[in-house]
DNA sequence: ATGAAAGCGCTAACAT
DNA sequence: ATGTTAGCGCTTTCAT
């Protein structure tokens, strides 16, 4: 505003010594006699010192600074995963450099290029796109790179992530076990693999799919089909509900013509807390209980499935650990660690509330195909 | 990682110009002949030139980035804030330091610190003290400072903040019109100003307090009580439960004390997000009906509100435009502007939902006191 | 242990 | 319109 900073040369005069002694007993290097110490400390505690840090940056060459590039830090998902970044880098006195991408490559890469030239020692992204992440590949060759929730197909970085299938299948076969045989599966399913959602339940139906580089839901997709082969139910394409796109009102729209169409399954998965959201909408509007008429399971604990009548089953993703996994491991690489790419999966945890009851119409047991 | 960067000195040789021929040119700044331009385009563009803005700023003094301290990044009150600020500095591309504080004074402490040091243009505080913030005032003598949520005893800075005594007021009215008499109110009231609560609730009757300075819950105590006023109804100290703490389990043991208790009130208003889930759990465990039993009413609208049984009222506050007014004003301040300190209150909404019904008992209807 | 001097990558006078 | 030179605030050789 006003006051011009105090250098470290104003500091070095006042305290009759060189700006290399000033500088190493206020940057904490090299030698320097107790007495000339005391002597610099109090000149600049006098003059009100403050070091500017970007200085110091642009001569060794690093920042202490961390880019982030998350979808949408209003969103629950991201705020846990930004909290983990900001515990572990706080640890080590790393400060974060945060943007948000709305899943829009655009701004994805316009951040990636804003952070790298404010000279951040690594990036966190959470990839919009799985493909051509051209902006990725260069950035990654500057600077260390982990990708967080989601993959870029040939990016050889570190990543972190829940671990989606195990998670999904987990739960589906729960739904499963307590005698559901026709279960709706309402999720985003974007972007598609394969050439789109039939030719990928084919795929997956004769165990051909690779996990990898998949985007979360479809992931979640493939542990919704994997429950069902370890089952021996057979899958109803028409259960599985493609969004196509992260729209609440679209969600709500699948969700709506999957519950009141005639073919209404016994249970509901749904791939991410939007989507959550917009089938709990649906089964208002439908008047239905839960889980008398339809037991229910999401993927994504989201706080008001604590709070509603019976309390909705989830499959809890570990958000901030995520993020503080992501940041853990960028740090190590921005120490130096030089290592193969690592990729890791996080538990998700299975949370319990009673949305989930025997199929209605049934006496409450399972029962063959 | 690897790379050495390009720098424009290297630009410059190979396009055949001076460095700031190139700088010119490359920085947007000067003259340059189309010529030379293109030259100096091209060089850089062969090379993979990338500006570092951290030599710009050492030379230019501003950094076009912002510091933040929010309470919790996590919550959805300070996620939604900071979106908003997000959103504002991406209009004139600046970018985002952002720091948590946990409402610990020595964290925010250390956080502003490290913001001056790494030389951001201006600095967006929530504060956790309203008093004796040498580290505010400090650094408010050098950038640009805008106070969020709450405002620090004579330091004149720019603040914006939700209207928390007119937000508190409309709604306590509202529950007074319904024909309830005996209205708890569940807070946090940390800190106290006036020596407690209840040198607080004197002065307050007398209209002695001023709103300024008071924290986010004291303000909406002070709407309570001015409701309570304006209708003629007195206050009924016993049912003002100050929690005394950010802490679920302590607003539990304090909603259930007021619920469970001989004199349970006919309505309860929670004075935060937090208060709110706490009062929900308390109902919930007393086996009581909303609005049957109990009408609510909390202030800040949570998601969960919206999908419980009759859905919960409450007085939202615009966290975005908090977050988006604080961002312009800082960046107006940033630009150079020299104006007295602004105060800005925004004013809250009402969602009404169905959990305000007559007191139990009753016919009904308002009755004298 | 300390100082002199060079220089990080860039912009800003000042010439021309 | 372009080049030359200085220097932002700091760290880092290199002497001593």
């Amino acid at each position: 505003m006003k006051g011009k900073s105090v250098t470290i040369a104003e500091v070095a005069r006042a305290a009759g010594v060189s700006t290399a002694t000033a500088g190493r007993v206020l940057g904490g290097y090299g030698y320097s006699s107790a007495q000339k110490r005391s002597a610099v400390l109090e000149a600049a505690e006098a003059l009100g010192y403050r070091p500017n840090l970007l200085a110091r940056s642009l001569i060794t060459g690093h920042t202490r600074t961390l880019g982030v590039v998350a979808g949408d830090i209003e969103s629950p998902f991201y705020a846990a995963i930004l909290r983990g970044i900001a515990n572990v880098a706080e640890t080590q006195s790393f400060g974060l450099l945060i943007t948000n991408s709305d899943e829009n490559v655009a701004r994805e890469l316009r951040a990636v290029e804003l952070l790298q030239e404010k000279q951040v020692d690594g990036l966190i992204v959470s990839p919009c796109d799985t493909i051509g992440a051209a902006h990725l590949r260069e950035a990654a060759a500057r600077v260390p790179v982990v990708l967080i929730d989601r993959e870029v197909e040939a990016l050889e970085v570190d990543s972190v992530g829940a671990d989606n299938i195990a998670g999904a299948q987990d739960c589906v076969a729960g739904l499963l076990a307590a005698g559901h045989r026709r279960i709706g599966f309402v999720a985003e399913l974007e972007t598609s693999p394969l050439g789109g959602l039939g030719p990928f339940l084919d795929a997956a139906g004769q165990g051909e799919v690779s996990a990898r580089g998949l985007y979360p839901s479809w992931q979640r997709l493939l542990g919704y089909i994997r429950a069902h082969q370890a089952a021996g139910v057979p899958l109803e394409r028409g259960l599985v509900r493609r969004v196509g796109q992260y729209s609440v009102a679209a969600a709500e729209r699948e969700a709506a013509a999957m519950i009141d169409g005639p073919g209404r399954p016994s249970a509901v998965f749904t791939g991410d807390g939007l989507m959550s959201s917009a089938a709990m909408a649906a089964v208002r509007a439908a008047g239905l209980a839960i889980p008398r008429d339809l037991s229910m399971v999401g993927f994504d604990d989201l706080d008001w499935m604590a709070f509603v009548g019976p309390g909705i089953d989830a499959v809890a993703q570990p958000r901030r650990a995520m993020g503080e996994t992501a940041a853990r491991m960028l740090l190590e690489r921005v120490a130096g660690l030089n290592a193969p790419p690592r990729r890791v999966r996080l538990a998700t945890r299975r949370m319990r509330r009673g949305s989930i009851g025997p199929p209605p119409g049934r006496a409450g047991d399972a029962e063959a195909s």
